[in-house]
DNA sequence: CTTGAATGTCTAGCGATGCTAGAATCGGTG
DNA sequence: CACCGATTCTAGCATCGCTAGACATTCAAG
């Protein structure tokens, strides 16, 4: 079955090419511009190409949102594992978590802003998903302090930078004092053992 | 001239009139539905005349914010005013924001997460969002702790929970423990004298 | 090598959308 | 009453997500 099996291989490929354009166009002019026209003729197929592979665009948004969070969790770990200490850990999660929002705001979006019909805080949950939340626990759970749950304060803390990214991005807060108002977030927040 | 000023008057009467038919509309079926159509049909009158009065719908959506971003000051203000100290007066902002965001959903994404071609954070920004932010300040202000700018505070403090509402009403975080969270975050963000 | 069926892809089109030009109607004024 | 300017409507454009049915391609059997 080896006409099978390059069949399908190339099917998958054509896929990652779809999720990939989808995802270039969106962070180069917004997914507003991503429409299923521009996208087929990106990747050099007819529009009912896409919908052989996805429903529709939700689930197109959907596949980049979970290539998204699994990039994510990978910085996030990367930026807390190069720390030293809770709180210098905690600092550079918060640090590379708006800066993961600042460089990918389509991605970001798509993760958690847009309708991807994906489910969350559920069992059913994507693991990329569920694998990013528990990267920010990872760092969070030390520093949330006796007799919090780890889980509350993380959803906490991460609410607060999904705050700080979606207003600053939206030109609700001025960028400038980002570094500030992490450091203030930091300070108040974590319970240094 | 008062078939001009009775013009005017009526004139205006209709724009309030297509306002809060698109609000209601909204809150009904949510943003998506919000259809020039549609709205026109509401109003029983055609599209054009929406667009003597707007540009586009974005301005509708606007005007849509700055009405609410009105009635959010007074909502704020009032739940400050009815408590006694600091800590409470915190404490009842913060379930007097995401109490407002939670039952006017449609509103307070006009204001805070759709384009609505509104300014923030600039001097030109409307009389009425500046004022949401001045209500929120007033009750913050006192528990920004030594050293730390109000403004600042204001900003990180209004970040957090626009985190929680943007996340809770998404899916993303569970409902039941909004509460918990609520007091989590100014237990740790607010500085009693 | 031919042929038939199955698989894959494309063309063309549907109902909506935001927005607008030009026709039609209305209403105040001489 | 009749006209003319302001107002409103009809009808249409380009574009959107999505899909039915025509067309092409590929594989297996004879």
């Amino acid at each position: 079955m080896s006409v099978q099996e390059r069949k399908q291989r190339e099917r998958a490929e054509r896929e990652r090419l779809i999720v990939a354009t989808a995802r270039e166009l969106a962070e180069q002019q917004g997914w507003d511009a991503v429409t299923t026209r521009r996208l087929a003729e990106r990747i050099e197929y007819s529009q009912p190409v896409l919908y052989s592979h996805f429903r529709g665009k939700r689930e197109i948004i959907g596949a980049v949102a979970l290539e998204g969070a699994a990039e994510l969790a990978v910085a996030l770990r990367a930026a807390t594992s190069a720390a030293d200490g809770p709180r210098a850990r905690v600092t550079a999660l918060a640090r590379a978590y708006l800066d993961f929002a600042e460089r990918n705001p389509a991605v970001y979006d798509a993760i958690f802003q847009l309708d991807g019909g994906l489910a969350f805080a559920h069992e059913d949950t994507p693991a990329p998903l569920k694998d990013a939340f528990a990267a920010l626990l990872e760092s969070l759970g030390e520093v949330a302090g006796d007799g919090v749950d780890t889980g509350l304060f993380t959803e906490l803390f991460w609410a607060s930078l999904h705050g700080l990214a979606t207003l600053t991005r939206a030109g609700r807060l001025p960028p400038p004092e980002t570094g500030r108002r992490v450091e203030l977030l930091v300070d108040r927040l974590a319970v240094l053992p």
